[in-house]
RNA sequence: GAGCGCGUAGCUCAGUUGGCAGAGCAUGUGACUUUUAAUCACAGGGUCCUGGGUUCGAGUCCCAGCGCGCUCACCA
């Protein structure tokens, strides 16, 4: 960043010298009885007149100030609301006055006055006292336009969340959102539970990890790709149904999808599977959807406030093999044979612009069509089940047919948004399956002799599942980058 | 990691064929005691992302780099 001062900046702290001259500290100090601007708002009736309110203090940023003379009108905004104040020179002290002349856009300030309200009609603070809470030495963005490069946005989140009113209301549906979370698990008798974020052995998923080191023991550290295997550890342990809210770490691309940090929801039971788990997420969102919204169906609206896309949350969910669903949108009818030549053409040919590679084993081909031409596709919930097994080693083998495993993918939004597994309990199997994967070495899962040691030790069969909380909220909220749901999206310095 | 697009005043944006750097908001000064994006008058404000190149002359054309966005790859 630039070090001297600009023009709008020098001004600014010209004011901040004018002010300690008149013996304020621009700073302000610590207030008791400020009450949230809304709260002030709703507290006005129309019997209270001109200025016949309780006397209130409230406190908040000067975002539009309209001057006149002998009286301004301020428009203050805190995490609430915006709430109107009056400062009429003949209800201010000396002191009061002199901070009136040196107020900016941007300024935080503490008043104090009666309630009541304009010819106009508007409910407004007569104050009686004003007090600096903090100067604004920048300037903020225009008032009308506000701030919308994407950039400034996300590298000024802390600007962004004042300008721009909606920011403030996403930032907070997102609390409320992981709040209820919190309270379905826990009402249905979950615990919520805190396992390493710094690992020795990164497991539970297939990604890269982050690398970090230990002085003292000077050794390398893994930032957790997943909570899943100290988790299992926990049922190992004797509790039954544990979940954790928290961040994972995966060294991938970036995308409007995927930030590095991410955060997950993963549940475990004991002597559930799949199937419950799926009914546990199924439970959830849509209760989600019935507090928030009052209803089932979520409604993307575009910048013009046309409807771009709707979801229709109405249960009973679609579940489908993931074979059956490759086949009813490409034809290929999935034999655990290697896509044939033609076939694969002709999925070619009807998908132009996608990088189909089509390597690897069948069951690696499968998931490929599925991931790249399907789950983009899927907007009103769907849970795929039957996801070969060779692809997933943690979870239980399919009984009837043994090579599927009894898991469900579930997507909405073109995305997936949660899976869910009948989780493997044979510590044999296991170790197995950890010696045997299929994709890119790097990704692959590490064996994890402590986990498979736990295993040894009886594990209940289990159902498990994970909710990528980020795009659950892009889900509801209709946003169209995991960027705008997280408050700090990482970003690089500037050069 | 690859392709495409973008980067101009504090913010939001124009900028023609390569010919003195523009607007709105914001800011400063003055007027104004009921405004609602207050209004009116005047004024100030620029590393045109960075570094090279072509040219008499580059915001504009060329090359390289940086950042951001989108698409693809990777992935949840």
């Amino acid at each position: 960043m630039d070090q001297t001062p600009n023009i709008y900046e020098q001004e600014r702290r010209q004011k901040l010298t004018k002010l300690r001259e008149a013996g304020i500290d621009p700073f302000g100090q610590a207030e008791s009885g400020i009450l949230p601007l809304a709260d002030l708002k709703a507290q006005y009736q129309t019997q209270m007149g001109h200025d016949g309110g309780p006397v209130v203090k409230g406190s908040g940023r000067i975002i539009l100030k309209r001057d006149m003379g002998k009286l301004s009108f301020l428009t203050l905004r805190d995490d609430s609301g915006d709430l109107q104040v009056a400062l009429d020179k003949k209800r201010l002290d000396e002191r009061g006055w002199t901070i009136r002349g040196l107020l900016d856009l941007g300024d935080l300030i503490v008043v104090e006055g009666p309630l009541g309200t304009t010819n106009k009609g508007e409910t407004t603070i007569w104050a009686s006292r004003i007090e600096m809470a903090s100067k604004a030495l920048l300037p903020p963005p225009a008032k009308w336009e506000g701030m919308s490069d994407v950039e400034l946005r996300y590298r000024h989140r802390y600007v962004d969340l004042w300008t721009n009113p909606q920011v403030m209301e996403l930032a907070k549906l997102r609390i409320r959102i992981i709040d209820q979370i919190r309270q379905y698990m826990r009402d249905r008798g979950f615990l919520e539970v805190e396992t390493p974020m710094m690992q020795v052995i990164h497991g539970g998923a297939a990604a890269r990890p982050f690398v970090t080191h230990h002085n003292a023991l000077d050794m390398n550290l893994f930032l957790r790709i997943a909570p899943e295997l100290f988790l299992k550890r926990l049922l190992v342990g004797g509790f039954t149904k544990v979940f954790e809210i928290n961040r994972n770490f995966r060294n991938e691309g970036i995308s409007p999808r995927h930030n590095p940090e991410f955060t997950m929801l993963e549940a475990y039971e004991a002597f559930g599977s799949w199937e419950t788990m799926a009914n546990l997420v199924e439970g959830m969102i849509c209760q989600l959807a019935e507090n928030l919204f009052g209803g089932l169906k979520i409604e993307h609206k575009n910048a013009d406030g046309e409807v771009v896309r709707t979801i229709n949350l109405q249960r009973p969910w679609r579940r489908v093999r993931m074979t059956d669903l490759v086949e009813e949108r490409t034809g290929w009818k999935f034999d655990q044979q290697p896509i044939s030549d033609q076939q694969k053409a002709a999925i070619r040919e009807s998908n132009p612009g996608k990088d189909l590679k089509l390597h690897g084993s069948p069951a690696e081909q499968l998931v490929e069509v599925y991931e790249k031409l399907i789950e983009p596709t899927l907007i009103d919930p769907c849970y795929v089940t039957h996801v070969p097994s060779v692809i997933i080693p943690l979870a239980r083998k399919n009984r009837q047919d043994d090579y599927f495993a009894d898991v469900y993918e579930l997507a909405i939004n073109g995305q997936e948004i949660s899976p869910g597994y009948s989780e493997l309990n044979d510590p044999d199997v296991q170790a197995a399956n950890f010696a045997h994967q299929v994709g890119d070495k790097e990704e692959q899962q590490k064996t994890d002799d402590d986990f498979l040691n736990a295993l040894r030790h009886g594990m209940p069969p289990a159902g498990g599942m994970g909710l990528g909380i980020d795009r659950l909220i892009m889900m509801l909220t209709g946003a169209d980058s995991i960027r705008d749901v997280i408050l700090f999206p990482l970003m690089k310095p500037h050069a």
